[in-house]
RNA sequence: GGCGCGAUAGCUCAGCUGGUUAGAGCGUGCGAUUCAUAAUCGCAAGGUCGGGAGUUCAAGUCUCCCUCGCGCUACCA
């Protein structure tokens, strides 16, 4: 194991609050494997902070009337409270707004220029006349190409999901001045990838940068899908990227270098160099050198990310790592696959999540259950689920019926035979061992038991196996009850007090190793342990290796004759109620019906699902559109398309090709002899290497399904017009 | 469309380089027990390992094809 760890969980962006997908994804993770390795008396630094610059941050400045720093300024401090509350234990939480961060990234870009990383390129990007700048993809609104929502983004449709280029827009407008941009050229730094492309091939699939080199990390210890998103970018082969936007909002490019003005650096840059600026600012506080957990190969680097941020983390911040020439390369990135929440995908502009913050106020006290289910339900290796259902259900069978219960009834049964002092023991004394009801057990033996199970739930947590370290974890609290049920301390006291004593004492210490054991997946119940034994508070400097020093040698972790304190329950029951309000709130933010729903008609809905109506328009807007009749007469699939349909339609003066995204929606079968209306006079466009004459107008309900749109009448004319 | 990852008991998931009757937790059924938040402990039932073909003495595990889910990507009005 390397010397010290440098871990970093991905910097969430500062325009919304945390929900349970951010935290089973990176945020949990990372914290069980920094507070196990602190238990292990590590050295080992955690950083993450908000990542606040960007379009998006502007945009939504500009939406609710305020400034982009208002903004930030508001979710950074609900980010990092929320992640104080639910326990996630950052030594700094950051931000890339500190003047310690624009720094640290300028001079980053300083020496990628001066290594001869970047290439000068020109290219065409949307500019707004009136305003006098270029237009970040954010800055551009149009109609969606695929679901023709009339809002999308010039990078995405926050309707229908779809990655968008600005291109792609119909009717593209700006944001800011509200007329229509020109496509104008403008000259950006590329970072050269593809000079990077033959090392990161060799260094993602054997560990070492270089034929023969020095071992970095040993890539089966890498996960699948990790490896596989690698691979499948190296294979495409790497493009340079753009490492600097036209944006307002960011760290500028280095200002004495020709043509900074008006660029930022762009996320590639910005975000990853964050988790540098936040190491520096650790080190500055607490009087430490930042440059050995970055700069230092005995140092092991891992980052925590969802896989959204695979190819970010594993292709193009190593190879700015490296271009840079004094970092180190991370050993290991596992990132995790997605939460799903009741059957349907996490969705924060739907609201159909578990927002952290709202469940720390309305479970307060519960916070380690959260994390519970979170862990059980870890997407490790695939995509899982989280219910409330399961939820109940896993907090009442397992953490009280099983953890709590078994600590309680230690300790009430201490407290009822002994006065709560524990009882020495003779250690040739036999009983019936908890892990088998066939085994006799001895004290030593028993205990040199529990040292294994602690080091192979260890041994879980440093193969990323949280789900696996959890099972062991809670196998102690099972062996346990099983130990009392098998000894009957109840039945056998009177007879057998020495027996009693041994099994009493050795339960204790399974609840003291618990105390210990828990810390990083249920810190808060591992404090309340701690009390609840009267044990001193955990320090996180090897409390766990402690324990395994006194175990491994058969010696118990609590002495005889000490004192413990009072039972309190650990956990409890969590009832319908609960749950069900639950549910119910979050079925009436979003009131999207069920697979199983789905075919019941659905006439009331709800006004949150009205759009809002665009700004006014005068008539001589609405007349500059020709709008007419038309049948559809053949339809295909596009080749290579996922979306599109390629239609011709009959407009009585001529048959016209058009190509409609409706291919997800219809099949081409459906759509033949479909009587439509047709924007007649819209420019064409070509697509996929074929013309399209004209736009098919469809309805559209809230759940984005499709309806054609036409005459009422059949037969109707074709080639009419549409008033 | 291309590429990647996944599809295993009612539910949530493990199954490394192919090799004895495919595992765990929860749920279910039966039994034991009562110190404990009607908790606990034991036993049992439950799977043609998404579908099809192939390689092999032997395949959940390798190859090919197909279906479905998710992600990345693409000139998609």
């Amino acid at each position: 194991m390397k010397k010290r760890h440098l871990v970093t969980a991905a910097l969430p962006y500062a325009n919304g609050p945390l929900h349970i997908g951010h935290l089973a994804g990176a945020y949990l993770p990372a914290d069980i494997y920094v507070r196990y390795l602190r238990l292990m008396g590590r050295d080992v630094v955690f950083v993450c902070g908000s990542d606040e610059h960007g379009a998006a941050i502007t945009v939504k400045a500009r939406k609710e009337g305020t400034t982009p720093r208002a903004i930030v300024d508001k979710y950074h401090a609900m980010l990092k409270d929320t992640f104080e509350k639910i326990g996630i234990a950052f030594d700094i939480y950051h931000r890339t707004s500190e003047p310690l961060h624009h720094e640290t990234s300028q001079d980053f870009f300083r020496t990628l220029l001066k290594n001869n990383q970047f290439e000068e390129k020109e290219s065409d990007q949307y500019f707004d006349e009136v305003a006098g700048q270029f237009l970040a993809d954010r800055y551009i609104v149009g109609t969606c190409p695929v679901c023709a929502h009339p809002e999308a983004y010039g990078d995405q449709c926050e309707k229908c999901g779809s990655t968008l280029s600005p291109t792609d827009l119909i009717n593209p407008k700006s944001m800011l001045s509200g007329s229509v941009p020109v496509m104008r050229p403008t000259k950006h730094w590329y970072l050269r990838l593809d000079q990077h492309e033959q090392w990161l091939r060799e260094w993602i699939n054997t560990g070492r940068t270089a034929e023969g080199g020095k071992q970095l990390h040993n890539p089966a210890d890498w996960k699948n899908h990790v490896l596989g998103q690698c691979n499948s970018w190296l294979e495409q082969g790497l493009q340079p990227r753009a490492m600097t936007r036209d944006l307002d909002w960011g760290v500028d490019v280095p200002h004495e270098i020709p043509g900074s003005e008006g660029k930022k650096l762009y996320v590639w840059l910005d975000a990853p160099i964050g988790y540098i600026s936040a190491t520096k600012q650790w080190a500055l506080d607490n009087d430490k050198d930042w440059k050995p957990y970055w700069q230092n190969d005995d140092t092991a680097l891992i980052h925590f990310i969802g896989k959204d941020n695979i190819v970010f983390h594993c292709l193009i911040f190593p190879a700015i790592l490296k271009a840079h020439g004094e970092f180190i390369l991370p050993v290991n990135v596992p990132a995790n696959q997605f939460l799903n929440l009741e059957g349907r995908k996490l969705s924060t502009s739907k609201n159909w999540a578990v927002w952290v913050h709202e469940y720390c106020e309305e479970f307060k006290g519960q916070e380690d259950v959260l994390r519970y289910n979170m862990i059980k339900k870890m997407p490790e290796q695939s995509d899982s689920e989280f219910t409330w259902k399961g939820f109940q259900e896993t907090n009442n069978n397992e953490l009280v019926n099983n953890l709590a219960n078994f600590v309680n009834r230690v300790l009430v049964l201490m407290h009822k035979y002994y006065d709560g002092l524990v009882p020495s023991v003779n250690p040739d004394q036999s009983f019936k061992s908890g892990w088998d009801a066939e085994k006799t057990g001895q004290y030593n033996e028993e205990l040199h038991l529990l040292h294994q199970k602690l080091e192979a739930m260890g041994a879980e947590i440093e193969r990323f196996d949280f789900r696996e370290a959890l099972r062991i974890f809670m196998e102690i609290s099972s062996a346990g009850n099983a130990l009392l049920q098998f000894n009957e301390p109840w039945k056998t006291e009177k007879e057998n007090p020495e027996m009693v004593k041994v099994v009493m004492n050795l339960a204790l210490q399974h609840v003291a190793a618990l105390s210990v054991a828990a810390r990083p997946f249920l810190p808060f119940a591992a404090a309340k342990l701690r009390d609840m034994l009267n044990l001193a508070p955990l320090r996180d400097e090897g409390d766990l290796l402690d324990v395994l020093n006194e175990l491994v040698e058969g010696n118990p972790i609590v002495l005889p004759n000490h004192a413990i304190g009072q039972a309190a329950h650990l956990f409890s029951r969590i009832p319908d109620e609960v749950i069900q309000k639950q549910i119910d709130k979050l079925t009436a933010t979003d009131p999207a019906p069920t697979t199983t729903e789905q075919e019941q008609p659905n006439t009331t809905p709800s006004p949150s699902k009205y759009e809002p109506l665009k700004e006014t328009i005068q008539f001589d807007d609405f007349a500059k559109m020709d709008l007419r009749t038309g049948t559809i007469l053949t339809a295909e699939k596009v080749e290579k398309s996922k979306k599109l349909l390629k239609l011709s339609v009959d407009m009585g003066f001529e048959t016209r090709t058009i190509l409609s995204g409706i291919a997800e929606h219809f099949t081409p079968e459906e759509v033949v002899g479909k009587q439509v209306v047709v924007l007649a006079n819209l420019a064409p466009r070509v697509m996929m290497g074929t013309e399209s004459q004209g736009m098919i107008l469809f309805a559209e309900d809230s759940e984005g399904k499709l309806g054609f749109v036409g005459p009422s009448a059949n037969g109707w004319p074709n080639g009419m017009g549409v008033k």
